[in-house]
RNA sequence: CGGGGAGUGGCCUAGUCUGGCUAAGGCGCCUGUUUUGGGAACAGGAGAUCGGGAGUUCGAAUCUCCCCUCCCCGACCA
């Protein structure tokens, strides 16, 4: 390609609506313009870079015995109505009307649609099977961020393995979390397999690929020591026991005035840790109370995981006035009426001797058995682990880091299957529901990831395998016709040989030409110009290292032919 | 949806509080001259209904009201 001929609109300033450094460097390099908030065009460059790293994934899910499909982006009501999704997806999913009022949603993944297919797999013998597509994807985001790292409409590779049980499914699940690192690795991505919420798509269990960044958006709990990763959302830590002393044998109400927050409350004589934090839920329109320790957080997606809750948000003060009598500050599970479920976390489990609100503005109750008089419905994992605490598996204090997830692969089960009434004969002639998994990786959301981990003041360092160019010859001085013979010989040297290379004969200035290579990240640049020709000599540059060394210019085409297919992943 | 911030040529900004001439500067773009190994200099030029609508006023980018859009922080996800 010759740059004269590139539509690569490059900005010296970024957007000034731009945080993400992804963001403004794809912006600036030319790669990619909004339209709208979550809605990006991509141009010449971003594309090339956005279908390098398509072309690994399919390679991947290609070498593990993947078959490529493409799914229709438009879904008919009725199926997803099968799944009980066109419930539960809310507000997140695109709906419209066709002409004659029929409702059809925007796909906003395809486990449906595949699992619809999945019912002309009849006999256990075509089994297993695994079936994938790159498509787009439309989920209207709450809130588009960050450039391409959270948008609105963007490719998935999404894949589905079929199998007739679950050690089939368990076969799958590991080929595909191989592929995954495979990915990641030829992305130059440093991705961690962390255990995972399910959320919506439900299942058996999951496991996300993290990229550690500041500009992520869910935290990792990680140890140092061993191999421990969790999402804050499913991590546990080991606690230190906490002895209680004897209690008296009933609550006692004590008058607590203008006490209303637990630091409030621990100055009154009463640790927080002897303390149960009740929070007021309402879950899918229900009040129900979650209570942790009092030095303890809540964390929502753990009570929505334990408890299969859609909707689930805090009680506003009126509802826990009209369902409990009392304000926040003095709220407490102990004998509340019945019908309220009370869900307690495991750090409470067999405390004795608690302090907690009374349901009564200004009273608490000290002296709290939560078996005794606490009724509890079932106790769950409620709390967020805090950074210091003990790894659950070889108690080394934790740590807690920002990442963004990369990818997605979950066990889903028979939930999809059994929907869909897809189904398939064994050996023995009974019927077996098909059991599934799904998995998902964000194509834009990578390409971002990785600019994101690749860049320096001068731009973005792309890696060899998604370089929008793998080589750029910058020719010094157009008009020289021994520069410009020697740049066209070794442009066309390169091209024959396979190699991606960008002549820049613009007549533009060196420092121009020098910029614009290194702000879009090409990880090689040939710089050739008279003075070097006359002397046979031509300039080698590694982007990531920006270090440059002569080459002879009868070397230059395999020296550079050598390095590319080195570094090829 | 709650909270915070912002909309001025393609991009970055000043001007707004305290209303007052043809809305200013930089980058980029076009033409010419001189330049030419790290984002050139000079000269000339094109390009804006100041997010939209309504209002106040002799006069609105600036004040008032309504609406739209974008960004950031929280609840959701590849």
């Amino acid at each position: 390609m010759r740059w004269s001929n590139l539509f690569v609109p490059t900005l010296r300033d970024a957007p000034g609506d731009a945080e993400a450094i992804s963001h403004k460097l794809l912006v600036r390099g030319g790669f990619m313009r909004q339209l709208h908030a979550g809605h990006y065009s991509m141009l010449p460059l971003g594309w090339r870079v956005h279908e390098k790293v398509a072309k690994i994934v399919r390679d991947e899910m290609n070498d593990i015995g993947g078959q490529e499909f493409l799914l229709p982006a438009m879904h008919p009501k009725s199926l997803w109505e099968a799944s009980g999704r066109w419930a539960t997806m809310g507000d997140e999913m695109f709906r419209l009307e066709d002409r004659s009022g029929a409702e059809v949603g925007l796909g906003m993944t395809h486990e449906e649609v595949f699992a619809s297919l999945a019912t002309e797999v009849n006999s256990y013998k075509t089994l297993p099977q695994i079936w994938y597509q790159i498509q787009w994807k439309f989920r209207d985001e709450p809130r588009p961020k960050a450039g391409l790292l959270r948008v609105r409409e963007f490719a998935m590779k999404d894949s589905y393995s079929l199998d007739m049980d679950a050690a089939g499914l368990d076969a799958n699940f590991d080929k595909h979390h191989a592929a995954y690192l495979r990915i990641f690795e030829r992305l130059d991505l440093d991705a961690m397999p962390v255990e995972a919420s399910s959320g919506a798509m439900g299942g058996a269990g999951s496991i996300e690929f993290m990229v550690a960044s500041p500009a992520g958006e869910d935290d990792v709990v990680r140890c140092p020591k061993c191999d421990y990763r969790a999402n804050v959302e499913r991590a546990t830590s080991t606690l230190d026991p906490i002895a209680d002393e004897t209690g008296p044998e009933q609550p006692e109400k004590f008058a607590t005035p203008g006490i209303r927050t637990i630091k409030a409350l621990e100055e009154a004589g009463a640790p927080a840790t002897s303390q149960m934090k009740s929070m007021i839920m309402v879950l899918d329109g229900d009040i129900t109370i979650a209570v942790v320790r009092g030095d303890h957080q809540l964390n929502m997606q753990k009570l929505q995981d334990a408890t299969g809750a859609i909707d689930i948000r805090p009680a506003t003060p009126e509802e826990t006035f009209e369902h409990l009598g009392a304000h926040p500050g003095s709220l407490g599970a102990v004998g509340v009426r019945e019908d309220i479920t009370i869900l307690v976390d495991h750090a409470l489990e067999g405390r004795t001797n608690l302090t907690t609100g009374a349901n009564e503005d200004d009273w608490h109750y000290r002296g709290v058995d939560v078996s005794r008089d606490v009724n509890v419905a079932r106790y769950v994992d409620l709390r967020e682990v805090s950074v210091g605490e003990a790894c659950p598996k070889c108690q080394t204090p934790i740590e807690i880091v920002r990442a963004i997830e990369a990818g997605h692969i979950f066990k889903l089960g028979t939930k999809y299957a059994e929907a869909m009434n897809a189904f398939v004969l064994d050996a023995d002639g009974e019927k077996r529901t098909i059991v599934m998994g799904s998995y998902g990786i964000g194509i834009g959301r990578n390409m971002a990831t990785v600019a994101e981990t690749h860049n320096d003041d001068k731009g973005l360092v792309w890696p060899v395998s998604i370089a929008p160019f793998e080589v750029c010859i910058t020719v010094m001085k157009i008009d020289d016709a021994d520069t410009m013979n020697a740049a066209e010989a070794l442009y066309s040297e390169l091209r024959a040989a396979g190699i991606d290379v960008l002549i820049d004969d613009r007549d533009a200035r060196a420092g121009v030409k020098f910029a614009d290579c290194e702000l879009i990240g090409i990880p090689y640049r040939v710089t050739m110009g008279p003075r070097g020709i006359v002397n046979g000599q031509v300039e080698l540059t590694d982007r990531s290292t920006m270090d440059t060394v002569d080459v002879a210019l009868s070397d230059i085409a395999q020296t550079v032919i050598s390095q590319v297919t080195e570094a090829r992943r």
